[in-house]
DNA sequence: TAGATTGTTAATCGATTAACAATC
DNA sequence: TAGATTGTTAATCGATTAACAATC
């Protein structure tokens, strides 16, 4: 059994054993885990070791292993991990193994992008609602879901019962708007605006800055 | 004068030194370095502290102060740092001083959303062109930028003068558009696809993986 | 059984941070 | 000068990796 810590970003086996304090990478890596069990199983594959995942995924073998470690005991030595079970298990913890309601707020240039971009629908997210403040757009529908009024947001928000916010809003709107969120009891927010976001410690916010990884980019121009 | 080491990823100090190794990390937090003092310099502000630059982007001041030292000496002890004068100092070195010319490959609809996408012009970004196979889409206009032949990609590369390709094709095509690129001589890539591309160690590579910090966020559902 | 691979510990590596002499 | 803040070293922290006993 091992050591427990309890802090934010917390996960609670299933065993209801208290939780352990998970890093945000090893989280990410369970997600690429994930899409290459899916390939593997659509391959018909039925068994990886830690090798052939690490191989796929370009990191180390024993990453792998102390990675799922985090969350049980999976594989069987000598043998190695059956794909099938162990995917079901990954989409267990991320908990992507049902819907994921999400909502987005923004319909700019950007918002209407990430609402017509199918990566999402594929994995089980579903964008219930997007929302603005602009009466030009509200009422309409974008993409099979409804643009409803920012005004309207927090009850929206609880009545669709939405698990996700996608902000990608102004930058002069992200934080009340942020804000506005976790009143509404959302704890995970994908942020696209380049703004620094204050949210309490039990909200995940990951940022995804796309100005910010072209400039960096630019950098390695010889 | 630092140790000095030879490695991918090198960057060459203006007084013509010898390389060193910079960390990926500490390239992302100059890009929002000088996010800040762009900021900083647009309300008049003319000197700032390391503490009130890590303050501004929730980091450690030490932090700040070690990124700048890996390029040079640009602060003042007792008085801080000149806004204007280390905005453009950061610029000069993430080569952001000038324009840059990408290329989009894939107009999907992510890559549409992209183009559209109004958060890389203002920094400097300029899409010169795009590339899909669909002859529906090629000989268009969108966005400003012609939609060219993903059969013309190399020579358009070239001819165009273009620094930074985006990709955004289909899983399938990743690596060979990758391939292309690469032989065409550029040497920094944004990747939308969620493919793990293999290319030599003098290119950059960032990948934007939607679908990866979208299923990441789910784990933190309570 | 022999071979393979896990789960896990201990070692390594790298990145962050504290501390402080140098300096404006 | 006194006060403030840099540049830089050394200490800390955390994450990655090597190694190997346990086990299928």
């Amino acid at each position: 059994m091992p050591e427990i810590e309890t802090d934010s970003g917390a996960f609670a086996p299933p065993g209801g054993a208290p939780p352990a304090k998970i890093p945000k990478a090893v989280i990410k890596r369970l997600s690429r885990y994930s899409r290459v069990l899916q390939e593997l199983e659509l391959k018909g594959v039925e068994k990886a070791s830690s090798r052939d995942l690490a191989e796929a995924l370009g990191v180390n073998s024993a990453q792998v292993r102390k990675d799922l470690t985090y969350f049980g005991q999976f594989g069987i030595p000598g043998v190695g991990y059956y794909v099938r079970e162990l995917r079901a298990q990954i989409k267990r913890i991320l908990r992507t193994d049902r819907e994921v309601r999400v909502a987005l707020v923004g319909v700019g240039n950007l918002g209407s992008a990430l609402m017509s971009y199918g990566g999402f629908q594929r994995q089980n997210f579903r964008i219930v609602a997007a929302f603005d403040s602009a009466p030009a757009k509200i009422g309409r529908m974008q993409n099979g879901a409804p643009v409803l009024d920012i005004a309207r947001l927090q009850e929206e928000l609880r009545s669709r019962a939405v698990d996700i916010v996608i902000l990608a809003t102004p930058g002069e709107a992200a934080q009340i708007v942020c804000d506005l969120t976790v009143k509404a009891g959302i704890k995970a927010i994908l942020n696209f605006v380049p703004t620094r976001l204050t949210a309490p410690p039990d909200v995940a916010v990951h940022d995804v800055d796309l100005s910010i990884e072209m400039e960096s980019l630019a950098f390695y121009l010889r």
